[in-house]
DNA sequence: GAAACCGGTTTTATATTGCAACTACATAAT
DNA sequence: ATTATGTAGTTGCAATATAAAACCGGTTTC
């Protein structure tokens, strides 16, 4: 997307959030993390990504604050790159975007990886919208409201 | 992100999501959509993109199921993109982004746009991933397990 | 009927991506 | 100790994508 100037310092939320990880890449680092990646080589044989661009988008992950690169916990004398609290933070995110993969780009049957409870081994809950005092929202139900 | 032939037919939903809408503008395409945008030239203005670009985004949303084009509503000789029940899925990732914005990007007391109940007028619950039980998960909870 | 609007496409310049080669340092093998 | 291999990048270059602006044909408004 390069510049989207029309971004900076937006006053939604969506958009802030769309400027640090809004990009596939990005994204699919991520996913990564939350499976217990952590080292560039990782990633980089992970994704099949060259490492050039792998190169630039954990630097400016490291630069959005979503992950923290950290002496490597095998003792050896390389570096780990490690969720941060924000990183972890987009965990409903990347569900979000597994239940929505999952319910309308497979077929019945067809087979993918799955997210599973550690705790019983079974599928998590779809992630659904609420109001405060626990109604089930679609999108007809919210309206969005400007800045003051 | 281009090419990213790594990704096609991902046995990883996640993969698979972001290969359709793992971009920022199409994200924020869907973000304007859920907020009653309909039209062309609203998403231009709104989303202050170039219309190239604008057209290419749309005719790849079209094309992967997200957006359908149909006569505009007004009864002129104009067409609309209007979101899939597909497109409306993303509704709770575009919730995450909204609330993963809002709790990082933005300093207490900070005006930004607000995403309300309509019934309420009051803001929605976080979303949070739950196991099939109830129990809250967080991202050491969960493990994924590889296609079968 | 003229002027402005709508929804694009085309053109051109610039920025980003992706690949492959290269580097510097760390670790392992002989 | 020497050599090989692995790690984590950087650099150069060609291919691709993006952005801005001009253009264009139909539509609606005046």
């Amino acid at each position: 997307m390069a510049k989207r100037t029309s971004l900076e310092g937006a006053e939604c939320p969506v958009a802030r959030s769309v400027e640090a990880i809004g990009d596939g890449w990005s994204l699919l680092i991520v996913r990564d993390a939350f499976d217990g990646i952590r080292r560039f080589g990782e990633f980089q044989r992970n994704l099949g990504m060259a490492k050039n661009i792998l190169s630039t988008r954990l630097r400016s992950l490291v630069a959005n604050g979503i992950f923290d690169l950290v002496p490597a916990s095998d003792g050896s004398a390389y570096q780990e790159y490690v969720l941060t609290e924000k990183g972890k933070g987009l965990f409903p995110l990347i569900i979000g975007l597994r239940q929505w993969g999952e319910a309308f780009f497979f077929e019945e049957g067809e087979a993918h990886s799955r997210l599973v409870d550690r705790e019983s081994g079974r599928p998590l809950q779809a992630l659904e919208p609420r109001a405060e005092d626990g109604r089930l929202l679609g999108p007809e139900d919210c309206v969005r409201i400007a800045a003051e």
